[in-house]
DNA sequence: CTGTTAGCGCCTTCAA
DNA sequence: TTGAAGGCGCTAACAG
């Protein structure tokens, strides 16, 4: 193009204001400049960074992320990528849901796999069963290290707050931290996967008496704050009349007095993966999950 | 329509996995079922909040939000703006920024102007001085109030960590507190936003000597955790040796030891009012701020 | 390298 | 109520 002219309509194009129309850009060539990004709870921290890392990989792609919350709610997240669907967005990424439910599960799917039809990319954050590519959340793996770190410390007795029933997520890390510990847990609680929940779950715990009861492992951090906060309240202390273990890693584990102790998750990088992975550039192997052992869970001396 | 051919055409549609290309309506009608949000990070609770309150709101009425970052750098919000403006989004919104580099703002001004121009819609949250539909951020009232409150409690000497220089909403609630206790502040400390920011403003104080400071007040809660961390890694009591105050009322201010004196925003249901504000549907009323006193600034006997 | 053309999937208007 | 036609802003394929 003339270097004379091309630069009279760039400057006529700052000063009329214009800017190409991404739609009919995507109309005219069938395929979007778009992210989709399924998150249950975007104030949820570990959903948040997963966003950040989301975001961040598609801006360096020169792409634009629209993001759908689903509440943790199945039918709201199949109608939400049927939504997103029509955006026609390069790629839908879901982080989340994993729910147990089989019709609910086989509707997702199948809704997907019609938007793959269409020429989309779908990638999934943490839900090894589906036949999609998956950037892998190690659930079990970190959970049976934290619960063979802690037994090497010298704990026997303990609780699981276990989070939803039905979310494989939770049930994984459950069977897992028990799995490494010689002795089954001495009690189980199901509650959602809330601060709240965690200390409604931690004071019913205390309720029923902490007998034997020497570690609770809350199967995600923002519950096992809400146990912390449920034993402050009650006037236990921790870890001199119980310890308390979590899962994610979230900032704010490391801020709580105690300091939490958890497995590191390397959640924006994970989320920075789903988008690599979906738009087919190089994907970064994701570091392996590490437990962080911290003051909520010193040596035990028996 | 025909009762029976609707019907036949709707489960074709299921059949084929038929969704209506909504960028081609988006070209058709001239105008996109999309709002575009701008946030300085998403990974920060306040920004998530506020994200949460706008996906929730946008959904009810039938958009969708795609979510931009801006890392806190004015001239990568300026692009974005951009960027987003070929989106065509019915509203932007922005939370954020409010940077005092007057260059910069008169070019995001004209950006977003121009957008306005086009028939979009801007809705800014928490910045004042801007000609756009605001919805505002009580950060000199809730300063005010704080200061005002702890100066009953018995509060005298005190240090701000007062974040950024160059932001104003860092400013208003330094220069507001500060204006409302009898003496001016012993030290005031300028540093990121962020959690480490504040931990390094907090340890920088206390090298300097903490001599007549009896209470910290960090602008948000974000740097006042942090703050709370170098204290307790310096060995000095909190609120026993120093009180902290923060201000935002994030989720966690009240999951810290000593919990967190702070004021308290509803920032989810700011960002709710955004888009409605931005889609000229009916906004709430924003219940005014008020001040959360919590353990880390008792009473003070003097 | 330039200018022209058809067409993307949908909406809207108008006529039938 | 239904069908046909034109156009939204852009891209891609083509001829000049």
């Amino acid at each position: 193009v003339n270097e004379a002219l091309a630069e009279r309509v760039h400057t006529a194009a700052a000063r009329l204001g214009y800017t190409p129309n991404l739609s009919a850009q995507a109309v005219a060539r069938g395929a979007s400049s778009t992210v989709a990004l399924l998150v249950s709870d975007i104030a949820d921290p570990y959903f948040s960074s997963i966003a950040a890392g989301v975001i961040r990989a598609a801006e360096r792609e020169g792409m634009v992320v629209t993001i759908a919350v689903t509440d943790r709610k199945s039918a709201r997240e199949i109608q939400l990528v049927r939504l997103l669907r029509g955006q026609r967005p390069r790629a839908i990424v879901v982080a989340g849901s994993r729910f147990t439910d089989d019709a609910d599960r086989a509707t997702l799917v199948a809704e997907l796999q019609a938007f793959v039809g269409t020429g989309g990319r779908v990638a999934l954050i943490g839900q090894g069963e589906l036949p999609f590519d998956t950037v892998p959340i190690d659930n079990s793996g970190g959970a049976r290290l934290l619960g063979e770190t802690l037994g090497g410390l010298g704990y026997r007795g303990f609780a699981i707050l276990a989070g939803p029933a039905d979310l494989v997520t939770a049930r994984d890390r459950t069977a897992a931290f028990a799995g490494a510990l010689p002795h089954p847990p001495l009690a189980v609680v199901h509650g959602e996967f809330s601060r709240d929940a965690g200390y409604d779950a931690m004071t019913s715990l205390i309720d029923a008496g902490l007998d034997g009861i020497e570690l609770v492992f809350a199967v995600n951090d923002v519950m096992a704050i809400g146990a912390l906060a449920a034993l402050h309240d009650r006037g236990i202390d921790v870890p001199g009349g119980v310890a308390v273990a979590g899962y994610d890693d979230i900032p704010t584990a490391r801020d709580v007095t105690p300091a939490l102790t958890t497995v590191h998750l390397e959640l924006e990088a994970a989320g920075a993966a789903a988008v690599a992975l979906a738009l087919g550039a190089p994907v970064q192997e994701l570091p392996s999950v590490r437990v962080v052992l911290r003051e909520s869970t010193p040596a035990r001396s028996r």
